[in-house]
Order: structure tokens, then sequence, then C-alpha cells
DNA sequence: GCATGTGAAGCAGTTCACAGCG
DNA sequence: CGCTGTGAACTGCTTCACATGC
């Protein structure tokens, strides 16, 4: 058993971590059996001395003159990532996204379990999607507590959002993916990641109205700070 | 007409700017006239400094004593977004993240217009989706140069990712959001954003496994790097 | 008086380059 | 001899603090 405290571990460094992961996951497929950072890092796009710092964040995985043996260092990866344990997912806002995240074979792929789905609309309440049944968002934190739910994840209009993310602070979810349009307020013990699509494709626009602006690569732009 | 040449705006700014524009779109629908730099960055969850600082590199829009007039300010911001004229985006691979895409009212409010579904699904070829037939992956390339798409968005599974890309390119597209879990190869001229949900729920439970490593607030997304 | 705009300071992540080790 | 691991240099964003101007 390695040692017990990560070290502060550089944001931008945990978001390269599931990236790795899943190359890692590929390779060992491939029945790959090692893998220098520098194909590594070929294989996901980056440097190959960040892949080596990031990595070193961790211990020293690897084996001077000969590389990363795979296998090993996926688990170690995902040991970090904390895939050994399977988490519970609630989803609250059942529209097109909700559904499509629901049904979703990565999440199942990456550890972690829909335990709970949630809507308002009484035409969508009690609906069947994935074997799970559509419940009203009063229901949501109990069901988060009794399933043991610590994420949460919003798909429900923007109008709606503020009130689930309440809800699943009080049902004890302490991570919340958020792809609401909307600026959440919540406790400081619960972590909120935000996605919005409509941004995404408004930076790729400014790049196209902006060619001479585009860094040659955009990479990892790290953590907009709050 | 304004001056021509950008300054090199940095990566997190550009990142920041779509929400700069979504909070100064509800402030205008409230009528607020003007904002400081203060409140702006409250209803961002950003700081104040850095608020200024984005915004000092498109100009100055702000009148001190008083703070930035929304809707002076709303406009540069979606000049600078090149929102000015609408977007053309096909979308290909219309799974239930597709359909959820192409439904998207937010897409639309943002000055996208989509133009053009795809996938290789035979019983999914010819189905309608929001007022549009879903087309052969074959067909891309050519709507997009007769549609004048410069944005592409794929939602495929990982596998049929790469061929789209390269479709996509093919169609003369600069411009790729990219949901599927695969790190693409595109021409030095398009430009890549990755999105990858299950990326997000892993960095969530990372900050789980590791509440020592949280730093205070992560903040507004950002991308996994190419 | 009050909030912007910005030089300067501070800090963090990236990249370099090489010593160290298998 | 090759590749890792890492100190050190570098680059760039963030934050501060205050002069500037309404």
């Amino acid at each position: 058993m390695p040692e017990r405290f990560a070290r502060r571990i550089p944001a931008p460094t945990v978001v390269r971590l599931p990236l790795y992961q899943r190359v890692l996951n590929e390779l060992a497929r491939e029945a790959v059996a090692t893998v220098s950072s520098a194909e590594l890092a070929e294989a996901c796009g980056v440097n190959a001395a960040k892949v080596r710092k990031d990595l070193s964040h961790f211990g020293s995985y690897g084996t001077r003159g000969t590389g990363y043996d795979v296998d090993y260092l996926l688990g170690q990866i995902q040991r970090e990532l904390g895939i050994d344990r399977e988490r519970a997912v609630v989803i609250a806002g059942m529209g097109h996204l909700g559904h499509a995240l629901a049904r979703s074979a990565g999440f199942v792929q990456s550890g972690f379990r829909i335990v709970g789905l949630f809507d308002v609309q009484p035409d969508t309440i009690g609906e069947v999607v994935a074997g799970l049944r559509v419940r009203h968002v009063s229901e949501l934190p109990s069901v988060c507590r009794s399933e043991d739910a610590a994420i949460g994840v919003i798909t429900t209009p923007g109008g709606a959002a503020q009130d689930v993310c309440d809800r699943m602070a009080e049902g004890g979810v302490s991570a919340i993916l958020n792809f609401a349009p909307v600026v959440l307020t919540a406790p400081a013990s619960v972590q909120v990641r935000d996605v919005d699509f409509s941004a995404e494709l408004q930076v790729l626009a400014f790049y196209q109205a902006h060619p001479d602006a585009a860094t040659g690569r955009p990479e990892a732009p790290a953590r907009a700070g709050r």
C-alpha cells in the first residue's frame, strides 16, 4: 500500500487523469505491456514531459529505460480516481439530455451507477428509463440518502437548476455536474462542475472569428477560477 | 467599425466570454442599465479584477465611477464572439445525445443554426428531427459545403468519430466539438474541443476521494486538452 | 467618491534539460 | 543506452494596488 496523503495535485493534472485512464484502457485491451511517456503523450495528444510530471505526482511508477507497465499504471490511476469503488449517481431533469445520460454506457463503464432519475413533469414521472422509474424531484433528497448517492447531475432547464441543486445538497450530495446554463450557489462542501454546450460552440466560433488568436492548439484550458 | 486586430486573447479569457455573455443577457432582460465589475463578477462567480482584465483586452468599455453599460458591453462581447452572424452547424451521430443537441434551444439562442444531421444506421436515416431529415454520413462533406457549415459536432460512438472527423475536414469544417471519448487527429487548420461526460464525473470523484486536494473552488468548466 | 484600467507583483503550470538508474 | 524523474527556467494567468478619470 503506497503512501496515504496525496500531495496537492494541480487541477489541470486531475483533468488529464481520465484521459490517461481511457487511453491506458485501450492499450491494455490491445495487450500492450509497457508504454513510454512519449508514446502515451502521443496517444493523448499532450507533451511527454507533462505526462511524466503528472504521473510523478502520484509516485514513481515507471521503469527507467523501459517505460510504464500498462496494467500497473492503469490500476494506480484508477485508484487515484477512486474508481475502485462504484459511485451512485442521481440525475435530475429527464429531458432529452437527461435521457441520453441515463442510457449512457460510458457512465457505467467508468464506475458510476445511476440510482435515481427525477423530474417534475407529471407525464414524465413514472416513465421507466434505463430500468429506473422517474420520480418527482421532491423525493430526491431521501433517495440520495437511502441510496448513498454523493454525485448529482443536473440536466434541467436553467430555471429549475438552483432548486434541484438545493435539494441535492439537502440529500447529502457533495459533487454536482451541472449542465444548466446557470451559475449555481452551493455550500462550500459541494463541488460543482459546469458543462455548457453552447459556451463550447461559442468558444469555437470565437477562434473562427479570430484565427490569429488561435494558439496553434488550444489544449487543456484549465479551470477558470471562481 | 472598431479596430480590426484582436490582440492575443488568453485562452482562459475566451472561455469566460460566453459566461459573461449569458449573465449580461439576463441583466439586459431585467432591464438593468449598468453593472460594476464587482457585480458582474459576483453573478459569474469570478474575481472582479479578472473581469476587468478580461474586458480590457477588448478595449475600454466601462465608465469610471459608474461601471459598464449592460447593453453596450453585451453587444461588444457578442461581436467578439462572432455572434453577429449566424453560424451553420452539422451534427453527426443521432443517438440520444445527438437528438438532444439537435433539439437544444440553447444552440439557436446562441446564434447557431443546425443545417445537417447525419448517421449511418439505416433505421435512423430518413427520420426527421427538429425539422431536419437525417442523412447518411457520406453526404456530410457535400452538405457542409452547400450549407457553408464551418462547425461540426460529433456525437457518434468512439469507433466512428475519426471517420466523421475526416469527413468534416473534407467538407471544409474548421471547428469540431467532439463528444466521443477518442483523441481525434485533424488538420492543424481544424480546431477541436473535446467534451467528455464520464471524464467530468471522474474528476468529481477524484475530489471526493481526495478532499484535501480540493482547491477551494474549482469553478467554470475547462476542457481537457488535446 | 467611486469604479475602471493597468503596471507590477505573485503564483502556477508547462517545458526544458539532464542526472540517475534500470 | 534509453527513459524516467525532477530541479530549474520559463511562460502566462491571476491578483493586487493605485493612479486615472468621470
